[in-house]
DNA sequence: ACCTGAACACCGTTCAAGT
DNA sequence: ACCTGAACACCGTTCAAGT
């Protein structure tokens, strides 16, 4: 189930068979443990339930937000292709807002997704986690929409995300959290000023 | 210092001498330490800096998230003295906007506020929390508003602390904490689209 | 090359024993 | 009434010893 579409090397050979087993075991239990209790989830508690020693995710994994970026890759990869997708539609403006929900609604939905985004390097998130890819994955979006004239010019993808992983950090635990997710969404995507006229 | 405004009681009766004393020192330690490392900072280390045991802290502050509430008790009294201040302001839309500001920047300059604001109670934060002054601080600058018609109807003081704590909860730890807190809160107020015309 | 088990320095919470 | 120190069951990280 959690096995990584994307297999993992070491100084670019494939692992040993013994060792790629245990990888997936550990991504399989992290995000059952994670699903569970957060991205502060146990790191003890899912090397045993992975049948794994501590030090063995340790080395897989050196960090816990190298963890989280494995754990999540694949669903973000899936909103960056989906971003790609709205890119040619006909109505930037639309084509962003749709994308922004879709983004609101998996953080809000996927547990530990909306803080690890937020652990990344501060201001602008460098590197090759998962908080890079959808702001590469956004950008385009945005520019578009700003070329039309639709969208403020001073408005950045940083800032887009940064809203949206802030809604669905606070929306995480909530009932109905991606009603609630889409719904605070909407309202910072329109303003809270009632209509002129 | 962090002596709180609001005196410490044991059924209606003020603390005893020694008591009193050390509550105080654990207050004083803990605003140093969540300042330092935030509102997950060791309830152990707050101990230690103040001389007392761990078991001392416990009794004072049953949970974390009561020593949280005590540390911004105050901080949090003046934002609600100033709402009511500006209850009375010609425009009520600007007062609004005023005030959420003002609460954005608190939440992002002060470490742990805003995470201890997100940790009461799920949906409407009900109780004695910091949560709970604010909400109902600012529900009668935001009904002026809506009579007004100046904001939308749908909008609720709910949403728009949810809202704004986000916000301060994602610039907390950045450079220009405050300047970035009310650039985003600002955005979300106003929306993201370009002006019409 | 990869794994395991143990060691280390921490946590938060609780409780018996003190004054 | 209030405090202390110790005990308990946990953490995450690292490292020597194994195969």
């Amino acid at each position: 189930m959690a096995e990584s579409a994307t297999a993992p090397t070491v100084r670019g050979r494939p692992l040993r068979a013994d060792a790629r087993r245990n990888y997936d075991r550990i991504l399989a239990a992290a995000e059952a443990e994670v699903a569970r209790s957060g991205a502060g989830a146990s790191l003890e508690e899912i090397a045993r339930q992975a049948g794994v020693g501590s030090a063995t995710l340790h080395r897989h994994f050196p960090s816990r937000q190298a963890l989280l970026d494995a754990l999540f890759h694949d669903r973000v990869e899936v909103l960056c292709v989906q971003a790609r997708g709205l890119a040619s539609a006909d109505d930037p403006g639309a084509a962003l807002t749709t994308w922004l929900r879709a983004v609101a609604v998996y953080g809000a939905t996927t547990r530990g997704l909306a803080a690890s985004l937020m652990a990344g390097p501060p201001d602008p998130p460098s590197g090759e986690g998962c908080g890079t890819m959808l702001l590469d994955a956004g950008q385009e979006l945005l520019r578009r929409a700003q070329a039309a004239g639709t969208v403020r010019s001073e408005a950045t993808m940083v800032d887009l995300l940064a809203l949206v992983n802030a809604v669905s950090l606070v929306t995480e635990g909530r009932t109905d959290a991606a009603d609630e997710a889409v719904r605070l969404v909407s309202l910072a995507i329109d303003g809270v000023w009632a209509q002129a006229g």
